[in-house]
RNA sequence: GCGGCUGUAGCUCAGCGGAUAGAGCAUCGGUCUUCGGAACCGAGGGUCGGGGGUUCGAAUCCCUCCAGCCGCACCA
């Protein structure tokens, strides 16, 4: 299995090549019918779309399925009987079973054909603020909205990534005259150990308890809105330290955002102005209270009364809706974004709907562009709150990384994992990783989670670390085989129900990287690999390897490469290593 | 008050309008003198928050109520 090049081979998925059968079918009753195609406990698959047919014909259920079913030409790809109501229970042939997986053996892509219509999409995820720490609360939509990028650029899509730091507003005056108290290289040198949050606390202490110290930041402002030089120069030494740190934060992570990725927002401020003429031009611009709104239809605040989405403040200054606004015109007119997504918590769901209701009445947003708030839930502690620290604090994702690598570390040394130093903790760092992303993949994306770090470590259930050792103890057969070998050609006869079960969890690989991108749910991705590592356990019990003997051991020599290519290929997509030994 | 999200086993979570609601962890009980054992098999444990409705069929769709979290005019 080392140093094999793979091809790209056409691959239709075994449940598109049997919905497709039925389709045909079903249209010779009611053109278009769904058969309602699933996969099943009673057969490989079972069709439900019958009692439906039935009901539209006004017929009965078992008559129409006695008929479809002599209408319906499966090719012998699969056997099938009525059952109950009215259900069709599919059996694969074991031919089909095997030329398919013959197909996945060959292909680079294990049958996951790239994306007929390649189209660009923005994605939106991330935004740390500058000179202000990096806590938990950005650790799942950067992990998610990651593992989306990396989900998209495999189907073949463009993807731009925008991280939307927090780079302008009224902070900036005392970040800003901090900086200049602290001196410059004072500053770099905070910033570049990691301690944004305590310059900032210093900042907004002097801020609260010194007046003069007020005035000037209030000045500063003021300077740096109206464009001055100098004041220009400080505030980009502010936001570099800090996209250095976030950078260094990724690298742990291995979060694939670079700092060409940083679109901050005061990227967008000369933009504002035209913001606001187009809306006035469009006639949708309201002024109330002296502030310049659009109120879209549909929105009504705690009165009961239109809410509106505030573009300009009563003092002429911009807000983030402007911002937002800014950056949906962007990223359609510049960035040509056929889709648009906003990796962006849950809180912010009615902002970002009410940006966007705008967007599209002010024709920035064409029907065709598919706009999405990709809504993740809040990461909660065991008591269910906010996760935070005892004391109150919220916790830097840096030193949840760090415990989460001693963690993973303690266990290999425990284990008596016999690496040198540095190869340990390199692993160490990749299981690490691991734990934490797969956490925050593997439940529904909206739903708040739960924040466990002992749970997430662990290497038994439904862990990242349990994922790369199933696939670690794969690659511990091939190192083991005492010649080579190749897969090529291997027949897959499948006499035993632990391999048969493998062989369906494998074939099943494409249909739900499809369904996590159309969904926008990586946990569909999670789901399944935690299924198929189950049914690679099971087999791996009862279906000796390296004992058996010829075509039998090709077999399933060939089974546990496609399971590791599998397993390796589904926790790549995730943002996920997967290391060759444990 | 209005809106949004959530409510499934003790805990953490899957569940696509379909048949008997499933995993993991924890608990209890087994298996194997490991090829590769951080393994496997089994058991107990459920008013799917409550109540209506739609449907041949509802955890899933609709309505309503309850509980929790979040948002609701110039911070982002």
């Amino acid at each position: 299995m080392t140093g094999r090049r793979w091809e790209t081979v056409e691959v239709t998925s075994t449940y598109e090549l049997l919905r497709g059968r039925l389709a045909d079918a079903f249209d010779t009753f009611v053109p278009g019918a769904d058969p309602v195609l699933r996969t099943s406990d009673h057969g490989d698959y079972q069709a439900n779309g019958i009692m439906a047919l039935a009901k539209q014909l006004g017929r009965a259920p078992r008559d129409v399925a006695t008929e479809l079913v002599a209408r319906l030409d499966l090719g012998g790809l699969a056997t099938v009987e009525i059952a109950g109501p009215g259900f069709l229970n599919l059996t694969l042939e074991p031919t089909l079973l095997s030329s398919q997986l013959r197909a996945l053996v060959r292909d680079a892509r294990l049958g996951v054909a790239t994306s007929a219509s390649p189209h660009t999409v923005v994605i939106d995820y991330s935004a740390p603020n500058v000179a202000k720490e990096m806590h938990v609360g950005h650790l799942r939509g950067t992990v998610i909205g990651d593992a989306l990028a990396r989900l998209y650029r495999f189907m073949g899509h463009t993807v731009i990534a925008r991280n939307h730091v927090g780079d302008w507003g009224t902070p900036f005056g005392m970040l800003i005259e901090h900086l200049v108290d602290l001196g410059e290289d004072a500053t770099a040198a905070t910033l570049s150990i990691g301690d944004l949050d305590g310059f900032y606390r210093a900042a907004r202490a002097k801020f609260d308890a010194d007046d003069t110290f007020k005035d000037r930041s209030r000045r500063r402002v003021v300077a740096l809105q109206a464009g001055d030089e100098e004041t220009g120069r400080l505030w980009r030494v502010l936001v570099e330290q800090s996209v250095r740190y976030f950078s260094a934060v990724y690298e742990k992570l291995d979060i694939t955002l670079a700092p060409s990725d940083v679109v901050g927002e005061s990227y967008y401020n000369n933009m504002l102005e035209d913001v606001v003429r187009d809306l006035a031009s469009a006639g949708l611009l309201v002024e109330s209270d002296g502030a310049r709104c659009v109120f879209a239809p549909g929105f009504t605040n705690r009165e009961g009364e239109p809410l509106p989405l505030i573009v300009q403040k009563r003092d002429e200054g911009f807000g983030y809706a402007a911002t937002d606004l800014a950056a949906v015109r962007d990223r359609v007119q510049q960035l040509h974004g056929d889709e648009l997504l906003y990796v962006v918590g849950a809180p912010q769901a009615q902002h970002f709907e009410m940006v966007f209701s705008v967007a599209r009445l002010a024709r920035w947003l064409p029907e065709q562009v598919r706009c999405e708030h990709v809504i993740f839930g809040n990461v909660l502690g065991a008591d269910r709150k906010m996760f935070k620290t005892r004391s109150g604090t919220t916790v830097k994702l840096v030193s949840l990384i760090d415990e989460a690598v001693e963690r993973a570390d303690a266990t290999l040394v425990a284990r008596g994992n016999d690496m040198a130093l540095d190869e340990r903790r390199a692993l160490a760092t990749q299981i690490a990783r691991a734990a934490v992303k797969y956490a925050d993949l593997s439940t529904e994306r909206q739903r708040d989670s739960v924040f466990d770090l002992d749970r997430m470590v662990s290497f038994e259930g439904d862990t990242g670390p349990y994922l790369q050792y199933a696939h670690a103890r794969l690659r511990s057969i091939f190192r083991r085989l005492p010649s080579a070998w190749d897969s090529e050609g291997v027949e897959f006869v499948l006499a035993h129900e632990a391999e048969r079960s493998l062989a369906m969890g494998l074939l099943g690989f494409s249909d739900v990287v499809h369904g996590a991108l159309t969904t926008l749910q990586p946990h569909r991705l999670c789901v399944y690999l935690f299924d198929l590592a189950q049914r690679l356990t099971s087999f791996y019990e009862a279906c000796p390897v390296l004992t058996s003997q010829g075509a039998l051991r090709d077999e399933r020599l060939a089974l546990c490469e496609l399971t590791a290519r599998t397993l390796a290929l589904g926790l790549s997509l995730l943002g996920i290593e997967a290391p060759d030994q444990m």
